[in-house]
DNA sequence: TATTGTTATACTCTATAACTATA
DNA sequence: TATAGTTATAGAGTATAACAATA
């Protein structure tokens, strides 16, 4: 029988496999892993204050700053003053940087359902729990509260 | 039935969990992803020309002469000539690169055997089988040849 | 002429610290 | 006094192009 570990060597490539693959289409736009996490969170949050986005990001602030000029000046957002405090900008998608994260899900989407074109109902409803128990030793592993 | 695509989601979140892990338990060595990677590679093949390392990492040239640079001036691996190739150098992991990939092969095998401690036999078998299917559909995407 | 590794240059991601404007 | 965002500075990964030494 074979040593746990191969486990997580496949976890391993199938990581690297997919990381490749999402900057494999990005790139070409401008967009690069750091940006479009960005551009996510941002879609999914709405507008958003810098502060908030560096702290969805687990990042510092500095960085962001550094990512929305990147992404600004390719037009995929755009900063606005925020109403009520004079101090913080408001990052929002431009219809571009809507357009970009609808085709980034369409995207995944067309890779998850090939990924696993050939899974019937039952085993990928078994696949879905394994992969849910892994994360969930992971987050124990990586928080141990 | 949910969309396939919460099963890219679920891989990405384990992708994540697994770097974030592995660079946590680095980087206080001055080791990063990059460095360990060649580091990885250079003890799996042996002694190696930096081309050869390059090609390997899928990285430029001037890319490995930088993570040389870096790992041997941390005393994980050494240059040495190249006995009949005078343009070459043979980069080897010295006894503490030895000792740190070996190190992080304990780490990997302990967290293989935490995430799918509560598997049993058939479970493992049907959860590695579906993980190769996996990876074989995207290297399918990735390399459509 | 081709190849190995390097210097030169540039872009990106990331961080901390100091600073400005505002709260 | 504290907070939001910026400038300043620095380290790391990555790339291409030009160059020296060697094949």
């Amino acid at each position: 029988m074979p040593d746990d570990i191969d486990v997580f060597d496949r976890l391993l490539e199938i990581a690297l496999l997919i990381q490749a693959d999402m900057a494999r289409e990005l790139e070409p736009a401008g967009l690069t892993a750091a940006r479009t996490h960005l551009l996510w969170v941002a879609h999914s949050s709405g507008p958003s204050t810098q502060q908030a986005l560096a702290h969805a990001l687990q990042v510092s602030p500095r960085n962001v700053t550094g990512l929305v000029d990147a992404l600004e000046a390719r037009g995929f957002v755009r900063r606005s003053p925020h109403p009520t405090d004079r101090r913080a900008t408001l990052v929002s998608l431009t219809e571009q940087g809507t357009q970009a994260v609808t085709e980034m899900e369409e995207g995944r989407r067309r890779i998850a359902a090939h990924v696993v074109s050939d899974f019937d109902v039952d085993r990928l409803q078994h696949f879905r729990a394994d992969l849910d128990a892994v994360t969930a030793r992971l987050h124990e592993l990586m928080d141990p509260s």
